[in-house]
DNA sequence: CACGGAAGCG
DNA sequence: CGCTTCCGTG
């Protein structure tokens, strides 16, 4: 038979049903523009598909730091896998290859110690956010970077634009190139790269903008896509800001940048100069700039998100509009660069897996999770943790025959079809649907905006806004503030 | 189980 | 390029 591939299963059909209108997976990451058959899904976009589907979470589920997921079912995620590229021989030997494949690629790297678990580096996306910054030299970006620091092995660049690449083919090269300010100046920018910004809205309060002229920018050109849903989210600062955040330092702006606010995404995107700028409260102005101009959610708990549940997450540390940083906690955010520690720290670290969280041992994973040796420590999420506590496991399964018609122990996927409909329980937590873990947090308000479909964003959101005009927007409303 | 080299394929 | 397949090593 020529493949039946089942691929379907996680195509794009049910995007609508599975999704929040605006929150879903962007076009592209069900399938690549260039391909039609839809066979071209590139693993990770796979891996991430799963893990958004409460249908799937028996098999692949979100478990530990953020970004962390735990292949539950390793045969059965290569049997999908295999149903999805026609590769019926596959199994989670090759899979894992796959995976280990994109250790380089800096997609993804090993959560060591615990088996199946892997861990997403969404440094990429968020420096496709940040293109202002002029990766080579941003000492944020260096020092959030704290993959390549810790792992710096071979590779000399910060951020990787190979990777970035490879994430977002199509992203300009210019994104490390000229600095914001020649961009934002109009230099024309190649075009056709932008196009993988628009597919990050959440990203990019301002990011777009700078990859090419505001003039050129417009509201997002080609999709509505502010459908950019992309459960990144929950990995972009925002997100991440939201669960596990060490407390954000005084001043620093966290979660704002990461989301389209324009105020102070702009001013906090910016390395020491601006980010100064911004008052120490800053966090709250901008939380009130938001939220004036969103709706509803902010004041109370927003709808639940579609994280996973990230367990260990205290939530009583989360709140970003108050409080300080422990320096313990600053210290982890960003090693090596305190100063950096603060805004982009948070936001970008989050996304890298910064493994904000932190916060240290105290009782993050559950009992269980933490197993017997594993160390586990903030850290965890980079090359640096060196403890490799694989014990033997007891269970192998190894598939000599790959047949469709098998059904795992998940218990049978059909069950697993018809929640379909239902969702949205997991996945990454749309902006609009980010957990407010405890109190009312800026970042909420910030995501909040996605909430209404895609085509209608806030103006805030608006890539189309200029650089300049955001800056100026920044320090009024720090003027206001002060 | 995890890793990474190497070759091969579309 | 992005895997897939195979394999030796730890």
């Amino acid at each position: 038979m020529d493949c039946n591939c089942v691929s379907d299963l996680l195509l794009t059909p049910p995007v609508p049903t599975l999704w929040t209108p605006g929150i879903a997976f962007p076009d592209w990451a069900y399938k690549p523009e260039s391909s039609p058959g839809s066979r071209q899904i590139q693993l990770w976009h796979f891996i991430l598909e799963l893990l958004q589907k409460e249908e799937y979470q028996g098999v692949i589920a979100w478990q530990g730091d953020y970004g962390e997921f735990v292949i539950k079912d390793p045969d059965e995620v290569a049997k999908l896998w295999g149903l999805r590229k026609c590769k019926p021989h596959m199994n989670y030997d090759k899979l894992s290859r796959a995976l280990r494949y994109y250790y380089n690629k800096r997609i993804l790297h090993k959560t060591k110690g615990k088996r199946f678990t892997y861990k997403f580096n969404f440094s990429k996306v968020v420096l496709v956010n940040y293109p202002l910054l002029d990766m080579a030299s941003s000492p944020f970006l260096l020092a959030q970077n704290h993959f390549n620091g810790g792992t710096a092995t071979s590779d000399c660049s910060p951020v990787t634009p190979e990777a970035l690449q490879s994430l977002f083919p199509r992203l300009p090269e210019s994104v490390r190139g000229p600095s914001l300010f020649d961009r934002a100046a109009g230099a024309p920018g190649p075009d056709g790269d932008k196009l993988r910004l628009e597919s990050f809205p959440f990203l990019g309060s301002g990011a777009p903008c700078y990859s090419k002229p505001p003039s050129l920018l417009g509201p997002y050109p080609r999709n509505p896509s502010f459908d950019y849903p992309w459960g990144f989210n929950p990995y972009l600062p925002g997100a991440f800001s939201l669960n596990n955040c060490p407390k954000l330092p005084p001043g620093s702006l966290y979660s704002s940048h990461f989301y389209p606010n324009p105020l102070q995404s702009s001013l906090s995107q910016l390395p020491h100069p601006f980010s100064s700028l911004l008052p120490p409260g800053d966090t709250t102005g901008a939380e009130r700039a938001q939220t004036g101009g969103t709706n509803g959610s902010a004041g109370g708990q927003p709808p639940r998100l579609c994280i996973p549940p990230y367990p260990g997450v205290p939530i009583g540390r989360t709140e970003l509009g108050n409080g300080g940083l422990s320096d313990r906690e600053r210290g982890e955010t960003i090693p090596g660069v305190p100063g950096a520690g603060g805004g982009l720290s948070l936001g970008l670290g989050l996304g890298l897996g910064l493994g904000g969280v932190g916060v240290g041992g105290g009782g993050r994973q559950s009992p269980s999770e933490r197993r017997k040796g594993v160390k586990q420590d903030p850290e965890s999420d980079s090359d640096l943790e060196i403890t490799d506590l694989s014990d033997c496991s007891s269970e192998n399964e190894n598939e000599p025959d790959f047949s469709l018609g098998k059904e795992s122990r998940l218990g049978g996927r059909s069950h697993l079809l018809d929640a379909k409909s239902r969702g949205l329980g997991r996945g990454l937590p749309p902006l609009s649907s980010l957990p407010p873990p405890v109190s009312p947090h800026p970042v909420k308000s910030l995501v909040t905006p996605l909430t209404p479909p895609p085509s209608s964003l806030p103006p805030a959101l608006s890539p189309s806004l200029s650089m300049v005009d955001r800056h100026r927007e920044t320090e009024t409303l720090k003027l206001t503030q002060s």
